[in-house]
DNA sequence: TCTGGGGTCCTAGGACCC
DNA sequence: TCTGGGGTCCTAGGACCC
């Protein structure tokens, strides 16, 4: 049965080279990498990056000699001016549909399917190229029955640079044996050599098989959705509000190994204090806090340590949740172990407005709780204010050995204007 | 010497209850 | 010697995403 919905991903190309190349135009058509935390991985490439076979989240020191010959330019990522813009790419969509869902960072879905378009294909070509004159990122945009089937068509759209950015599909469409199963959505490194056995190739393959064997080869419910939708047929709509996160969590690879317990105190109250920030600014409180601390994965005697603590009420404060963090990894510290990562994740969360009747039998507590709150809300409206760390805990300040580095950092551009290139 | 960070959903299996 | 069965809740771990 045919469905009678379209929906469009609005999806940026190399979206993090590409907000650098904003400010830096002459690097456009130059071979260009955004790397993670530490400078440690390639997380964003040029295409001219692609083409030389350097692949997504390749380590870079691996890459070395290629990146030296070919005069790659390498970014520390700058997180901070993606998201800004990326909130004005959402600001724009938000008036071109009545139906948007944010997907990720660089990812829109929007519901096309109330709307009256006459040339669905010449109104899309006509937002890529808004797009980029409004905002400066390039796009591409895929448009189908269902969400997975845009999906397949933006890839679609991006892999040939001759359709103008645009590549509109439909249920049963010849194109989709061009995309390969490792690269369709839902389908990951463990699944594709399965499909691969059973002699299901690519996408179309998987919409002329049946339910149940797909069902099979996923291994849950999840194999059975994504036949559904490559056959057009919908599982997955636009979801608009967004919903409150369940988990929220820092992490970090550090600048460098230590033993030193003090080091990883400072950074437990930093991660903490950076998820407690995140957790308020969601408007919600947690009830566990756990810590994790591990050594290097990529050396022998690897280790992972946990703990996690229940809170006898939500709590969205940070030294609170600082002081339990730091009191849990007391109980697993081993000054021989090197420790390399650490992080702090808050879960069960729950509204802070519905907190309040939690303490109804304990109204010290109550009122400790609201007072605490309301510190929190004086501390963030002065580091919004002054700059984030202006205040701060003593704990985040025991080292400082601990951070990643960062050498190679773009300026701030869209918050700080002193940081703006000279206009001559 | 150097390998990211932040999420979601699903399933199996154990604990517990009646 | 015989030793239920079904439901729910919770958690850990796997797989996936960007």
């Amino acid at each position: 049965m045919p469905s009678n919905k379209l929906f469009a991903l609005v999806d940026c190309n190399n979206f993090f080279v590409s907000c650098e190349r904003i400010f830096r135009p002459e690097l456009v058509g130059k071979p260009v990498i955004v790397a993670s935390s530490n400078d440690g991985c390639a997380v964003a490439r040029s295409n001219e990056v692609k083409s030389l076979g350097i692949p997504m989240g390749a380590p870079v020191f691996k890459y070395k000699e290629i990146i030296a010959s070919n005069k790659i330019i390498i970014f520390s990522g700058n997180f901070h001016l993606y998201g800004d813009i990326s909130r004005r790419l959402t600001q724009f969509l938000s008036q071109q549909a009545p139906t948007i869902e944010v997907y990720s960072i660089d990812e829109s879905f929007l519901d096309l399917s109330d709307m009256v378009i006459p040339d669905i294909k010449k109104w899309a070509e006509n937002i890529v190229q808004r797009i980029f004159r409004e905002i400066g990122v390039p796009v591409s945009i895929g448009i189908g029955p269902t969400k997975t089937l845009a999906k397949l068509a933006s890839e679609l759209a991006k892999k040939n640079p001759n359709n103008s950015g645009v590549v509109v599909t439909s249920a049963g469409d010849l194109s989709l044996e061009q995309v390969k199963v490792e690269d369709i959505w839902g389908i990951g490194r463990m699944n594709a050599p399965k499909f691969r056995v059973a002699g299901i190739d690519n996408a179309l393959d998987i919409a002329n098989s049946n339910r149940t064997k797909i069902r099979n080869i996923v291994g849950s419910v999840m194999g059975e959705r994504l036949y559904l939708e490559l056959s057009g047929i919908a599982c997955y709509s636009v979801g608009t509000e967004t919903k409150p996160q369940k988990v929220i969590s820092a992490t970090r690879t550090f600048g460098h190994d230590t033993s030193q317990a003090y080091i990883v105190e400072s950074a437990l109250a930093d991660l903490a204090a950076r998820a407690c920030l995140n957790l308020r600014k969601d408007g919600q409180l947690t009830e566990r806090v756990s810590i994790f601390v591990s050594s290097n994965r990529f050396k022998k005697g690897y280790s992972k340590i946990s703990r996690s603590v229940r809170l006898d009420y939500p709590s969205a404060n940070s030294g609170q949740i600082i002081s339990l963090a730091n009191n849990l990894f007391s109980q697993i510290y081993n000054p021989k172990t090197k420790y390399h990562r650490a992080g702090v994740i808050l879960s069960e969360l729950s509204p802070e407005n519905n907190s309040l009747q939690v303490n109804l039998f304990d109204a010290q507590a109550s009122i400790k709780q609201m007072s605490n709150n309301s510190l929190m809300k004086d501390v963030d409206t002065i580091n919004k204010r002054f700059g984030r760390g202006k205040i701060h805990y003593a704990t985040q300040d025991n080292s400082k050995d601990w951070l990643p580095r960062k050498k190679d950092a773009s300026p701030a551009y869209t918050t700080h204007w002193e940081e703006l290139p000279k206009i001559h």
